[in-house]
DNA sequence: TGGAGGGCTGACGCAGCGTCAAGGTCAAGC
DNA sequence: GCTTGACCTTGACGCTGCGTCAGCCCTCCA
């Protein structure tokens, strides 16, 4: 006859742990001998052991007790849900892994990978560090609210990296967030290009997923609260869009519908 | 400026956690409004979002402060530590999903598919199922004590089920398991062919695997107890192998080892 | 015979929140 | 103006699965 510790070492568990499921009634409790200690027989081996099984596979113990005194086919049915319990819980762990891989990487995390690339072509055409980190905080918001829809609207971005006129919006903001006057001359100009550039992008886009994503105006307001706080010069230029009919540069539609255009 | 129900909504997590994270100084305390309530800027979410990532990676609430604030490099080695845990934590979770999905098959949990496939061998030649569930029940506690050594011994064991003695004593044994008999006659006739089984056994194997375990008797004792506890004609039984000179019929050795003998 | 190394029963501690309780506040509709 | 319902506030206890004392008894070995 086994004592507690014989039994706990040979299941590869803690003393702690069998009283415990004694406490509980997991582990039905053993006859003592003369001087009280508990004593087990082999039975209770194979039962530590099943126990283990299924507490390491996740299942709470209180319902291991169930489990274990479950028919046959309940019993079956029970470890197809476990079974598919686990598996969910190795992908999401497979998904953790790719996430803390991109935070490391540096460019935050759950950003898909269309938008690193976009945030490592801003670097290597010299967007500076500052702006690009900005971009980077917008992205993260944005791709915490639409997931899916994020990555379709990459290519379009990549495409406006071909237009002279971002470019040089891009070289701008990133000469300014190197000096920190608290206004620069340069905002009028930047306005008039960017006000020209929605106008023109409102044009050719027409219906596409963006009808879906500023039906929830939230994220854009983060986003321009996330610029207020980054840069103070932010609020003269947003001031500047509004005096153009934009609602900000953030949100990609005029301050008040036109009619007929998108509600 | 966001609210907490809203901050909270944006990252998917609740209100009761982001005030927990507020309590243990992850998350710091922002400013109030005029009525007390808490007021979030942009910067918040996109804390609240990498805290999240990381807990969910299961790093401890604790430690995510510090890997914060650390610096590049301090914070890649940390989601090495971090990717490496998670690789380890989904390993353990497939080889859960396997002893499960062995223990839904009904031959219990942990046991080799040697093992398995034994059990089966004595159901197709005819073994009554309680002695099939007494070998599986034994072999439980050697694999739970030497996993690796176990797979070793079977090839000998499915050998011996090519002996007609060897297949008698199951014959029998399974007879036997069918009425429930204080006594029996044939427990002598039993004796003498075990006996004379494993005297042979002992000529021939010589040096095996099997010293490694016959080191430790805890196994074996625990196997006795099962017997005892399943059948109480075991303890004649057993009282007939030591009168010819064996301890009990579970361990391969005899009473007093041999001089010149394994120790 | 005495000391190490078990065993026994409480009882509190831990993470990471969930979940009341007992209020104060805000926006909307009547 | 008043109600209603959805929020917000602090404070406190509850939950799982044990770890970890404390204070005492028991057993085994030198």
């Amino acid at each position: 006859m086994l004592t507690i510790g014989q039994l706990a070492a040979y299941a590869g568990v803690t003393v702690r742990a069998v009283r415990h499921y004694h406490q509980i009634g997991l582990l039905p409790e053993p006859e003592r001998d003369e001087s009280g200690y508990r004593r087990y027989g082999a039975m209770a081996v194979v039962s530590l052991i099943k126990i283990r099984t299924l507490a390491n596979a996740g299942v709470p113990l209180s319902q291991i007790g169930r489990m274990l005194e479950a028919d046959a086919s309940t019993f079956a049915e029970a470890v197809q849900r476990i079974d598919r319990h686990l598996r969910e819980e190795i992908e999401r762990l497979e998904t953790s892994r790719r996430q803390i891989a991109q935070l490391a990487s540096g460019d935050s995390l759950v950003l898909p990978p269309e938008v690193v690339s976009y945030l490592d072509r801003l670097r290597e055409i010299g967007v500076a560090e500052r702006v690009v980190e900005g971009e980077r905080d917008g992205w993260i918001l944005l791709a915490a609210r639409w997931p899916d829809h994020i990555r379709e609207i990459m290519p379009e971005k990549f495409a406006q990296l071909h237009d002279p006129q971002v470019v040089w919006l891009y070289r701008i903001l990133s000469e300014m967030s190197e000096s920190d006057a608290d206004d620069d001359p340069r905002l009028e100009e930047i306005a008039d290009v960017m006000a020209a550039g929605l106008a023109e992008q409102a044009q050719t886009s027409g219906e596409t997923d963006l009808d879906d994503m500023t039906h929830d105006d939230l994220p854009f307001e983060l986003l321009d609260a996330l610029a207020l706080e980054s840069d103070p010069r932010s609020k003269r230029l947003m001031d500047l869009m509004r005096e153009r009919g934009w609602a900000s540069w953030t949100r990609m539609k005029p301050l008040a519908d036109p009619p007929g255009g998108p509600t």
